[in-house]
DNA sequence: TACGTTCCTGAAAACCTTTTCGGCATCTCT
DNA sequence: AGAGATGCCGAAAAGGTTTTCAGGAACGTA
């Protein structure tokens, strides 16, 4: 006995198979009294529907693919996370690929999503700089999310790196601090130019300069944030605040401001990025930081994503006799970058 | 134009789609020169066969389910990993569902695994602890990792916690320590009481009392990590070595540590558990630190579910006019618990 | 030449659902 | 009572593939 069909639905309710479905999708030339009766043996039987027959018919799976590159990486988690539950369980399912940051597996995986009829894509990358586009004339909607798309025609969702550095300065100019120092990861990083920038940014409307006459490029890890702490403390002995690039380098920096004996917040106030909740929320004292708000951007993806599969589904419709004009479904989505601004989280470093 | 068909191969290659098919799958009865024709022209038209199709024919769609109750968790991202790669992304792809902890959202998306169609279920839960079953009669095999399923007649996955205590400690009676504190998190957890039995009975082995004359038990966390360690060094400041239940947990012995002024690991040796490499590898000193192999744990859930799948469809497809025995598929599957053993991973805080 | 093999090809059924459209019965209105 | 409208239902096609089975061609043999 295999799965029950609708076959065996329609016929404990003694009804045809048309009707059977048209009672079930409630379709409204069905008799009350029909649908019920139909209802019911579904029950009974515990029915539910092939969605894979339906697919077949209705050119809709009501699944998508997420393309990742960062399955370990704390990126690409929120961002499912929050596209899951924009997509809702019962309508859409996501299929999770991770390209390992390898073109030629990122290749298989879209072509075998494609071959399982995604209705649209969501691409996440490792870094937040721009990546090549998956091309421009794919059958499903693209979005890009995290990591742009070097091709300006695709559409891109990205955290407003240079909002977040302002945000973090601002908040520690609010408190009182003028000599703010900022340690940051990799200079090759476009995140950490843009943080630098924002802040910078902020400081130049106060007319404040920067703690220790630089920003203290290095690498994103808490041993940079350490020794950088180390330098910055040495050339600049009176620095009152630390933004740091990432909650990492900003473990180093507290690490080494306990080392020296500094009070935070007191003495010196310490904010980090990220909002890396084991980083941040147990450190000593717990980091301020800033949030990406990642699952937002991932919600948004989703609902970005579901508006051009619905678009091209109806424009598909309607134009497939009137115009031939191109085989891309992208026409839906409005291309360009959006960002997505930054959230300051308050904790006891800054006081 | 939609999507290329397998019709439009057949028509290029001139011949009908029966051959087309036959060709492309590499059945014996077409000739070669004919099979090159075909080929030819579905590279030529880049056809990727409608695996809906396929699947709605073969009963079988190439596609499993995992379901996790730990999405932002780091456990179920490796597992995932390892999935994921033994699976091989041309044949098998991964629906990723999160149930947030809620029985309820598991349901739903369970059915709609299930009207996928998916061949086969991992389930991952958010804690080492057992969970409830999903059942015995589901039409797919289904494997429990990390947290085993309540019912034994399932099968489990899940990490040796007792090998990785004894491991951890075994490790620093090695490295010449005699008076060895066990601080760990939450003890209604399975895997700290787990843990914890396989320290004591290596200590026990060597003929040595824990330090500090019981088991710390408090909350997976720093500051914990902390606390324990301070009344720790109060009752029992003669210790030389700490197994501590979790990475986080060693963090905060270190940061008490290096405030007192005890050297590491010339003074006391540390140790942790789960080896998060961003807390871990980025500790002062680098944190040795007992890895779950959660990756392996996946691989081999994956293993076993391909295993199990073939299973199900050959004898299903044998005995299907011969029994109707049972509708469960997991008659494929040897049930029980089995365990991965967890490995040492050798940094500096232990010498 | 007639017949039996062997090889290859194609028509058609099957998988399960949705949707269109024709048809029957029941009403409504004159 | 007859004509038209309305409400419900079912037959059938469609979606793209795999697989079975029948039949045609080519070949070898008697």
């Amino acid at each position: 006995m295999g799965p029950v069909t609708l076959r065996d639905v329609a016929q404990l309710a003694g009804v045809s198979i048309a009707t059977a479905s048209k009672a079930l999708n409630g379709q409204p030339q069905v008799r009350a009294s029909t649908r019920d009766r139909v209802i019911r043996a579904a029950e009974q039987l515990n029915f539910s529907p092939n969605t894979l027959a339906q697919g077949l018919i209705t050119q809709r799976t009501g699944t998508v693919g997420l393309l990742t590159s960062d399955l370990e990486g704390r990126f690409s988690i929120p961002i499912l996370m929050g596209a899951e539950d924009a997509f809702g369980s019962d309508q859409t399912s996501v299929f999770l690929c991770d390209a390992r940051g390898d073109a030629i597996r990122e290749k298989h995986h879209l072509r075998a999503l494609l071959s399982r009829r995604v209705d649209g894509l969501i691409v996440v990358g490792a870094r937040p700089d721009a990546r090549p586009s998956l091309g421009r004339d794919l059958p499903v909607p693209v979005i890009y999310a995290y990591s742009p798309s070097e091709d300006p025609a695709d559409l891109s969702l990205v955290t407003d790196n240079v909002g977040g550095g302002r945000l973090a300065v601002d908040h520690l100019i609010r408190h009182g601090r003028r000599r703010i120092a900022h340690i940051t990861g990799d200079a090759t990083y476009g995140a950490a130019q843009d943080r630098a920038t924002g802040a910078l940014a902020r400081l130049a409307e106060e007319g404040l300069q920067l703690a220790g006459d630089q920003v203290w490029f290095g690498s994103w890890s808490e041993a940079w944030g350490r020794s950088a702490t180390r330098m910055l403390l040495e050339r600049d002995p009176g620095v009152d605040a630390v933004f740091a690039g990432s909650d990492e380098i900003a473990r180093g920096v507290l690490d080494v401001l306990h080392q020296e004996g500094l009070d935070i917040p007191q003495r010196v106030a310490v904010i980090g990025f990220d909002n890396w909740n084991i980083l941040a929320a147990n450190a000593r004292p717990p980091l301020s930081t800033i949030d990406m708000n990642l699952e937002q951007l991932g919600r948004l993806a989703a609902q970005r994503l579901f508006a051009a599969i619905d678009g091209t589904l109806r424009s598909g419709a309607s134009a497939a006799g009137a115009s031939a004009s191109g085989a891309s479904a992208s026409g839906a989505l409005a291309p360009g970058t959006e960002t997505v601004p930054c959230r300051l989280v308050t904790r006891e470093s800054t006081g």
